[in-house]
DNA sequence: CTGTTAGCGCTTTCAA
DNA sequence: TTGAAAGCGCTAACAG
């Protein structure tokens, strides 16, 4: 048994046995065109010399690299690396590997990514997360890589996306906390700017209100960056501030938890004196006294859905829709009073 | 501007720009020999065509992928997430990119990724959390590509690895219970038969005792799969059977924060009834009330030391010791009552 | 500073 | 059922 086999390619093993390197190939692709004694012969060779295929000549020559690039916000957030379990394991599944990229959400670092990751000829793209620009629109048509969008998606259309109805989701969500009585309803969400997440979440809260008649009060909406100290900080100015408010909505489940525990240090009990919602239901709303009432956002089947998506355009298979909205649910456990709901 | 600019090679360029491949090579890879007036015709002309060089033909040309492979238990586990995060920002800072694939600490699984890893000719691979069997030497020891292990180990210690020490750390754990005067301290764990994790954590708590001279009760030991389910069970089970039990060490953050959650639903209260320790200090352990006092593994340095000390190999770089044992450290929170812990 | 020329290891017609 | 041969797009000596 060599020691470093490095350098073993599919030409010794044709020398070896006396075939040719088409011979070889043919076996090591499973092409049934090849004799089965040959196929034995060949086999035994690969294994004696240990015999590796290069994936990259192979790549090379038949412009095919098994390989999706994956562009994520940041893996270290749970919601994204749940999505990435579901990708991963379909990827595997369809024999593909999955070249992983932290973005931060910066468009120009997206660029560059995918930029990168063409280059690498990924047989596809998933990008996850981000706002589609005009230059994230300028380098996709100019590509003829299937791109397939997953927890975004863009105006016009025009790419194949993922996605919940997230505007909907929002407005659910805050009418639980209306249907519990409350008039008095807070909005801790992220950004504005945040076409993605931040602004759609903000508007479902502002349909939800207005369409009960509830006034909008601009001092009840507080703005932090989805994260657990966010939402802490976000609860605390809205608790000395408002000292008459009963409800609050939160986009993202660690900032509803950073807000149950900011009013706990303030003595409020949650849900009796204050009725919190979160967003994404992620593991920890799990796993956290009381138990977090949330929307609940099929993250990994987002990413197994994308990816399939994937492998039909990257097999130029038929598509019935590239645009998939998937179903989200409502979880109502502690931290809301109202413990059923129906669906619109 | 071409739509779809697939076949734009090399080849074109040089053509296009009157020069020969291999000066437009040479721009593309900032090789300093080549005269600024040429640089600057080539580069406008890779713009106006817009060329985009092929990273597989370079790949097989050059022998090098700028890729590495990372195999990983469970991407949606937070301390892998973590520890990727880590590994992807070092291995941008040194552009490379990383093919990610979830092993579930399956032996068959790590060997299968890692030989594909490997037939894509990655540069280099990093081995996470999982357990290092004959199988795994059988593939290293045969291969030239390098490999570092993080977040585990090998017995012989023949490749390089990036690790804490956990008997050490489960062993000061446990003696901050003891400390804090308790006599009657449980284990929760993960499985004996985990070499990587289980076992190790599991010595350090028993010698913690024998050092103190409190007797080891068999039954207090609880063993789970590190979940936060598994935490709360054993800890039930724990109570119902021991009463008199006052503390409690968990070898995860997951089934201490689980372990708490129990104790509540049994009237107990953390840390004034029972105090609890954790292991890892993912985001969950400051998330939760009590905050939960946990050994704090340093994940992200874990992921990015390794892949620094993988640039290393990969560059044939000196390198002083390829055992590198990280700093952990005791972050003594709030359900436990002890504030404060000398380092041995 | 620039061009020529072999490959890198494999797939893929096209013939036989 | 098998083989020969032409690339895939690029890098890396080697000349000049």
């Amino acid at each position: 048994m060599g020691k470093k086999r490095e350098n073993i390619t599919i030409y010794d093993v044709a020398r070896e046995a006396g075939v040719s390197m088409a011979t070889v190939s043919r076996v090591v692709n499973g092409n049934p065109n090849v004799k089965p004694a040959t196929r034995k012969k060949v086999l035994d060779v690969i294994r004696s010399l240990g015999y590796r295929p290069n994936a990259v000549a192979r790549g090379l020559a038949s412009k095919r690299t098994t390989t999706v690039g994956v562009v994520i916000p940041d893996i270290s957030n749970m919601f994204y690396a749940e999505l990435t379990r579901g990708i991963e394991d379909i990827a595997t599944m369809y024999h593909y590997n999955i070249i992983l990229s932290n973005s931060d959400l910066k468009t120009e670092k997206e660029i560059q990514l995918i930029e990168a990751l063409l280059e690498k000829q990924v047989d596809g793209l998933l990008f996850l997360g981000g706002e589609v620009t005009d230059s994230h629109r300028e380098i996709f048509n100019h590509t003829s890589v299937p791109i397939v969008l997953a927890a975004t998606r863009e105006e016009h259309q025009e790419k194949p996306s993922v996605t919940i109805d997230q505007i909907q989701a929002a407005k659910e969500a805050t009418s639980v906390l209306i249907l519990e009585g409350h008039q008095q309803i807070a909005y801790i969400g992220g950004p504005l700017t945040d076409s993605v997440n931040g602004y759609p979440r903000y508007i479902g809260y502002k349909e939800a209100l207005e369409e009960n008649e509830i006034p909008f009060v601009e001092s009840f909406i507080q703005l932090g960056d989805y994260r657990y100290k966010s939402g802490y900080e976000a609860m605390k100015n809205l608790l000395t501030s408002h000292s008459s408010m009963t409800a609050v909505f939160a986009a993202s489940d660690e900032m509803a938890v950073g807000a149950i525990h900011a009013a706990q240090d303030l003595g409020r009990s949650v849900p009796e004196d204050l009725s919190i919602i979160g967003f994404e239901d992620i593991p920890l709303a799990s796993q956290v006294r009381p138990l977090l009432s949330t929307v609940s956002v099929p993250m990994y089947d987002i990413g197994a859905v994308a990816m399939r998506l994937l492998t039909k355009y990257m097999n130029n298979e038929h598509v019935e829709s590239g645009q998939v909205v998937l179903q989200y649910s409502l979880e109502l456990r502690d931290s809301t009073r109202l413990k059923e709901w129906e669906e619109k």
